[in-house]
RNA sequence: AGGGGUAUAGCUCAGUUGGUAGAGCAUCGGUCUCCAAAACCGAGGGUCGUGGGUUCGAGUCCCUCUGCCCCUG
């Protein structure tokens, strides 16, 4: 019998890529990328995906296969993990399940509704109305035509009130009437293993900047260098990979290379709190790891956990 | 050395004709049902460089000293 997913989560340099590594080798896994960054093609250094080396360790799914011009929004990336997860399955292995998006583990084990996707010319509509006519008048249409999903929603966060009505606009029915019907999870935390890598904040602070001068030595500035000589348009999805723009501004020219870094890991640290409160407060059930200690003890935690 | 300027939150700065201080960023906490390395919400924090003076009352006016910046020698 196949044994039950892994699912690895951690924030950002908080070495779960290391982890998962040694598990995947121990246990033969299937690693799984569950990290919409790291699946950019363009991105390797900036991401911190795993190098060809480490790769070549254990199979390694859903890594770098993304083109700069698109999106892995957590439906998508749910509808690649469940043919991974069978194709594992089918080969007898154990899929371990890796990353930072705290909004695909949750899409995952909590289900996620089974809404069509919104075609990309509503969406863009509603950016431009969105742009002429303030997030005002969108919220005041949406309180009219959907009161309901209004009432539950942050008037204050565009990105919300957007997604409530391209949904209106796209399936004629409310988001939160579509919300009644969410589907069961596709993989239960009772059917899986789940881990959360956590250390002290501090603790992380100071691999994320040890972080950030190994990226930049390892070539970080040749890598948004390439991009920037073939994707112009800054707006793209690709260039959202924090640190991507601001290096490419100090490429452009525009600010030193000092301002560049302290940008980026200021952005980094930002984004790790961000996802440290997800997981401490959405993953209450998944099982933490001490992050801070050695990686032969880390392992053997993570293996008695899977023990039982 | 002389002349001028400046000193307010961790940082950059606002503080109107004197009425015991604000913003942005940072920090901390939180939200999260598919653009999520996204998009948002909230909170804490300052003996206003030092010592004196004027005044009912001084970040705000006057003087002293100290630090920093500019100009002249």
């Amino acid at each position: 019998m196949t044994p039950p997913p892994i699912l690895l989560a951690g924030a950002t340099a908080s070495g779960k890529s290391a982890l998962a590594l040694a598990l995947a080798e121990r246990l033969g896994a299937v690693i799984i990328n569950a990290d919409s960054q790291q699946a950019y093609g363009d991105w390797r250094i900036l991401t911190a995906r795993p190098t060809e080396a480490e790769e070549a360790q254990a199979p390694h799914r859903l890594y770098g296969t993304l083109p700069f011009e698109e999106t892995l929004s957590a439906g998508d990336w749910v509808r690649r993990v469940l043919s991974l997860l069978e194709e594992t399955r089918a080969a007898g292995r154990t899929a371990l399940l890796v990353g930072g998006t705290g909004l695909y583990f949750r899409a995952l084990t909590e289900g996620l509704v089974a809404l069509p996707p919104v075609p990309l010319p509503i969406r863009e509509a509603l950016d431009a109305r969105r742009a002429d006519d303030g997030l005002g008048a969108l919220v005041a249409e949406l309180s009219a035509r959907d009161p309901e999903t209004a009432a539950g929603l942050d008037h204050a966060n565009p990105a919300r009130v957007l997604r409530a009505l391209e949904v209106l606009e796209a399936t004629g029915r409310g988001l939160a009437a579509w919300q009644r019907e969410t589907p069961p999870p596709a993989l239960p935390l009772s059917a899986a293993h789940a881990f959360v890598l956590d250390g002290p904040a501090d603790w992380l602070d100071a691999r994320i900047e040890h972080r950030l001068a190994t990226m930049l030595s390892a070539g970080a500035l040749g890598e948004v260098s390439a991009a920037r000589a073939r994707f112009h348009d800054r707006s793209l999805p690709g260039w959202r990979a924090l640190g991507a723009r601001d290096l490419a501004a100090h490429l452009d020219g525009t600010i030193p290379l000092a301002q560049a870094a302290e940008a980026v890991r200021l952005a980094t640290r930002r984004y790790a709190k961000r996802q440290r409160t997800w997981f401490r407060n959405q993953m209450p059930a998944w099982t933490r790891l001490d992050a801070t200690a050695a990686p032969d003890r880390l392992l053997q935690t993570a293996l008695k956990h899977l023990d039982t």
